[in-house]
DNA sequence: CCTACCGATCGGTAGG
DNA sequence: CCTACCGATCGGTAGG
């Protein structure tokens, strides 16, 4: 680190420089790749898009698939900053459950990335093709049900949730619904975040032990 | 169609194998799509897949947009014949409700299709792209909601759903819970067929009026 | 000898 | 339906 710091000062900023330029090409690729995939993402595209040249990518990346594997990695980064953080500041219990579950359809509702979401996209074209792609977004999916799955054993902790609560069959059917919003909102209209909204609060009103936790439709 | 056939018959049978031919094509198109997508099918690989040459689809397609076209229809039949056909030899009420819903997991985990769904692969890379293509596919899936909102409708009628049921948002659950078994099953294994099984009948359960028309888990 | 690029072009293949 | 091609663009790499 100490000498990395040293190097960069002497050469006038040039890591620094490549650091950001890096770091600008991925948020690029996010975007374009939750429209068109991780494939229908072209190099040439995302040059122009991100006004360097296409050489230029191969100083930072020896090919596509490395490029892929850490616009996934930015993608984690990002769903933790934008949704998974946020609701973390309510607090732990079923209210937390919820909170997650709408981060997630403000996210996809304000069009954060163009196409809705970066991951359903790469899960819809990665997961009946092998290689460190599918592996990368396979780990990404189970660690988010994990964390919603955790979230629903602390609410159980908590005795806000039954006791007798399937909470990865929870998960599964928390994910479900809020990934089917993306294609319906977009090709029947906004209302399908609505649907995907009330399906989770109703869901959650049968299985609480106290529903004036929970909001009203 | 007189005219036809008997241009048919002086011809030798031509028009016969014509027919036969863009069946063949159209239920390899159908395959290919359902794992790479409907642009991710190239007119190359599928002359190579279907045994015949590239020029030769451009005797019965004009261009990529008409065979799209022509293969969502090939879908639309094949998804009535395999899931709504077989699940309308159960009785109208709650249980065909969950055979339809049963229907759509088997032909999914049958890999009845190698990608399991073409509609799902077509549904995420269409519903941000207008064009004639996305039309027709937000039609096919408004068509299935439609089915599946009407059954439930009828199994109102028939006083085995609650009254106050709300059968367009319960047509969104069900779809929701199928569509995403599909990546959940590719990407972490075939307990999500399960989960989406299990899913909808506890749904279906909690609103019957008559427990014992459903199956126990 | 390093990095971060540039303009130009490699061998192949896309839809038509 | 075939061979034979087109304009363009694909992922990737050359020298400077």
């Amino acid at each position: 680190m100490y000498a990395e710091h040293v190097k960069d000062s002497k050469e006038d900023g040039r890591l620094e420089r490549g650091r950001r330029s890096r770091e600008a090409i991925l948020e690029k690729a996010v975007s374009l790749a939750s429209v068109d995939g991780l494939d229908g993402l072209t190099l040439g595209r995302l040059a122009t898009a991100a006004g360097v040249s296409k050489s230029g990518f191969f100083a930072h990346w020896r090919d596509k698939e490395q490029l892929q594997l850490d616009a996934i990695d930015w993608a984690a980064r990002q769903w933790i900053d934008e949704i998974v953080k946020p609701a973390h500041q309510t607090p732990p219990g079923v209210r937390r459950v919820l909170a997650l579950h709408e981060a997630r359809l403000r996210f996809y509702e304000a069009k954060v990335l163009p196409g809705g979401c970066f991951f359903f996209v790469a899960q819809v074209e990665f997961d009946d093709r092998p290689g460190p792609v599918r592996e990368r977004v396979a780990k990404a999916l189970a660690d988010w049900l994990g964390l919603v799955e955790r979230v629903v054993r602390e609410a159980m902790d908590l005795g806000e949730l039954a006791d007798d609560t399937d909470a990865a069959q929870l998960a599964y059917e928390i994910d479900a619904l809020g990934e089917a919003s993306i294609t319906h909102a977009g090709l029947l209209g906004d209302i399908a975040y609505d649907r995907a909204r009330r399906a989770v609060l109703h869901r959650l009103r049968a299985l609480t032990t106290d529903p004036a936790l929970l909001p009203e439709d």
